[in-house]
DNA sequence: TTTAATATTTAGGTTTGCCTAAAAAATAAT
DNA sequence: ATTATTTTTTAGGCAAACCTAAATATTAAA
């Protein structure tokens, strides 16, 4: 029905488009999926001629109900195909995206389903990020980061915010994983590292940066 | 590394081939891929300046080793993910040839080797085809055909060479599957028809077209 | 063996999705 | 408010994979 690549646009532009009201710049769309501005502006006027999205010249992007419809789709595939990867096939949560992207354009309504309750209707991806339902719901989520936490606070790691290959391996260094118990012992003002206690035994100071991008539940 | 137009070319050529020692046709590729002739040539000459192929005009064509293996191991990724259908998802044997076709073409040999080892490292797919190994062997295969059996032998139904919809359907309202037993009660002169009794219950006539399109191997 | 039929290739054209370079619009800075 | 900068669009082109119509080879038939 539609193309891989027209998905992947719908795909990005509802990425852009979380949160803010405008919709999504070309520029931004561009820079996500690693081609140029120009190419975009063409690809704008298709699938606004398909009816995908609103696209008036110089005034960004917004996807219409079908093209929203397409892109949580998209996502719905690409995340349980991560949990796939992982929970039956043994794949670490580091090295799923990339299978994931090629998985995600496989076209079967009822693969998509059965694969669904194979897996156990999981709610969330190997990386904490919900997976919608059929109907293209997200399940609610927990949106605080450890940053937010008080001292002495016990948390569960429930997602991670940055899922770069890069900040997953080294937090599989540091022994944090999906459902690792972390306890705030201290918080530096300085620099807003935080001292933690991760799974009851290894101390660890964690940068901001690390901080920022996990998130977690509190007990 | 290859497109998917790419690999479905080999894996047609690669069928073509088999037992015929001059090649594929133009117009017998064209026709497995449902394109027309003059598309063939195009890509041929396109194929031929990779490598993958030995092209001179006129005179059809041939996989060199580099084409063969693509064509091998998108075959075993086909009758892998065939398997995973059917054995894990509870797909009919009838249904998993099109998702199949969309599933041979992702990359990713640990995906592949790792979906081998989860299934159990199967040889045979829902329709007794046989699976390449990691190296591109495929095991043998007893290729004696229902047609060929005496009256008063006991047969196990071993594959299809026939793999359409329709002929798939019309042996589940048989009731042959795979691993079904059949036992030769008569065979009509006529019209190389021939009374089975399936399973030690039913008994039916099955057509020339039948049995001639049933492997088995003798009790 | 010359003609007829079939198979294959060439020529020229289309669509999709991308590119670079240049033009135009929008935004920011002086 | 005019200039400078950035963003976006247009123009013109390219490669992949397909198409139809016409030309050329090959094979079969008379």
């Amino acid at each position: 029905m539609y193309t891989f690549t027209e998905e992947n646009y719908l795909k990005a532009i509802h990425f852009l488009s979380q949160g803010s009201e405008k919709g999504a710049t070309t520029n931004a769309i561009a820079e996500r999926l690693e081609t140029k501005a120009a190419s975009v502006s063409d690809m704008l006027k298709k699938l606004s001629d398909k009816d995908l999205l609103i696209y008036k010249k110089y005034q960004g992007v917004k996807l219409t109900a079908k093209g929203k419809e397409i892109a949580i789709k998209t996502v719905r595939k690409h995340r349980l195909w991560e949990v796939f990867l992982v929970d039956k096939l043994g794949f670490g949560w580091e090295e799923v995206h990339e299978v994931a992207e090629q998985l995600e354009h496989i076209q079967s309504v009822k693969l998509t389903d059965r694969l669904d309750s194979y897996l156990g209707n999981p709610k969330y991806d190997p990386h904490g990020d919900p997976i919608p339902d059929d109907a293209g719901n997200f399940p609610k989520r927990t949106e605080t980061t450890l940053e937010e936490c008080e001292i002495n606070s016990e948390v569960i790691i429930r997602g991670v915010k940055d899922t770069s290959p890069e900040f997953l391996r080294y937090l599989e260094k540091l022994g944090i994983g999906l459902g690792a118990k972390l306890m705030v012992e201290e918080k530096e003002e300085f620099d807003g590292s935080m001292r933690v206690k991760i799974n009851s035994t290894s101390d660890t100071s964690l940068s901001a940066a690390v901080c920022t991008n996990l998130f977690v539940k509190q007990l």
